[in-house]
DNA sequence: TCCGATTTGTACGTATGTATT
DNA sequence: AAATACATACGTACAAATCGG
């Protein structure tokens, strides 16, 4: 028996380097072999090569440099969790030192509500699915989530009973189920308190004190851009701190 | 006479096809011309036309799908605000819609404390430049700035008076006068209130009321990696807010 | 200052693989 | 099954930036 799919190549060589990355980086000398050196030592086209190298550029892992040649970013190499590229939850908690733990609060059926059904792309007044969790960083709540999706995504309404056997991802319930799979999303950043959503005093224990949360209002969209999960997560940033690689805009 | 210089042609292409898409989207058919197609249409080969194809595709303007074409992405033509790459806040202020202004509040001299030393790569307690300013929209205030760097970078102390001669961006002066051109910068997203930081309800004029703000901690390099301004900024994102596509990152 | 070596960037041609219709 | 369209991969050539002599 073999693989029954293998991966492309460069995305095969990407690992190759990340791996080369994570154990050769000595925190001092962050230049790589030259491309011509990885042909050789990896056995593969320059055009390969340079593929990898590019999306690990793009993801702000290693720089590269015109007539000097490719760099480790050291600043990468520190971040604990990504903005983007999306992980779950629970690995987040994991990488920024935590134990993870889930509390799936309830699911229930519900109605969409014009912000909801513009979002989902239905008519406001479709039967949805409301679900909430809470994820645990060492057993405090650092993130509260409410998800929506439509009901009509299930095949059957007794799916919906099997959604606790995908407790990490609610995105993997509705891959395996109903054959949607989230392969991007669209965020929208901004910031809440407490005081605003009085819900998040009790998921988070806040008391009498008022904090600010970090909310992603997502848009989640399968592979041919149909929107699928509807999501809005209040992040407690001292438990959960993104980081991101940012280009500069100027004009090239 | 001629253009001094050129940009690549596959920048060139980028640009038209954002164009075309801006000129001929009109929210029905998101279904752009084949690869071939824009061969013919700007009579470049077919990698060109991909280089920047894939471009666009890692901004997510555009996606690509196999054995489909490629699609104008309606949610990034509806974005305003986009957290990768970076813009101006002046920019960004437009975009969302208001009138932009400025208020240079103070720059002065001081000394870096631990967590700036590390940032910027120097030594604690060497002389560094802080310099604050507020962003306004439609008069309000929606941004507040806090700009540290080196006082090394300057070629001589003078040269401090001529800031207020680039106003728009800090950046443009230290390229200019100090030839250090930020490229990009590594971002950690945070939360706080104007409680945590009482000079916050001062600026935003927040009277006693608790509001939230989105924090936002740079540090950002230049083209040869090395940090050239530290940068903190606390955003009221009721006026803006970033909008990010991000890939989901699953394992291929 | 200039030249050459090194290294990445850009661009073309070509062929084949894979997903979709 | 065939046609279409994007994905991957090889080879090649030259351009542009960097650096040392």
């Amino acid at each position: 028996m073999k693989k029954i799919k293998s991966q492309s190549l460069s995305e095969e060589v990407r690992q190759e380097i990340l791996n080369y990355i994570k154990t050769s980086y000595d925190g001092k000398d962050n230049k790589l072999p030259t491309e011509e050196q990885f042909c050789e030592i990896l056995g593969v086209s320059r055009i390969t090569i340079r593929t990898a190298l590019n999306t690990l550029a793009n993801d702000g892992i290693i720089f590269r440099r015109q007539g000097k040649g490719t760099f480790i970013n050291p600043q990468a190499v520190s971040m604990k969790v990504q903005f983007n590229p999306v992980s779950l939850f629970s690995d987040m908690i994991v990488q920024c030192g935590y134990k993870p733990g889930i509390k799936l609060l309830d699911s229930h059926d519900s109605t969409a509500d014009r912000e909801i059904a513009k979002a989902l792309e239905i008519s406001e007044g479709d039967e949805i699915v409301v679900a909430k969790k809470i994820f645990l960083a060492d057993e405090k709540p650092c993130a509260f989530c409410v998800d929506y999706f439509p009901t009509s995504l299930l095949k059957s309404p007794a799916d919906l009973k099997l959604m606790g056997e995908y407790p990490n991802s609610l995105f993997d319930f509705l891959d395996a189920r109903c054959g949607r799979r989230v392969e991007w999303d669209r965020t929208e950043i901004t910031t809440v308190t407490n005081a605003d959503h009085p819900e998040l005093t009790e998921h988070f224990q806040c008391q009498k004190r008022i904090k600010s949360f970090l909310l992603l209002d997502c848009i989640n969209f399968d592979g041919n851009d149909r929107p699928v999960v509807y999501a809005q997560e209040y992040i407690d940033t001292n438990y959960i701190k993104f980081n991101s690689i940012r280009q500069k805009a100027y004009q090239n």
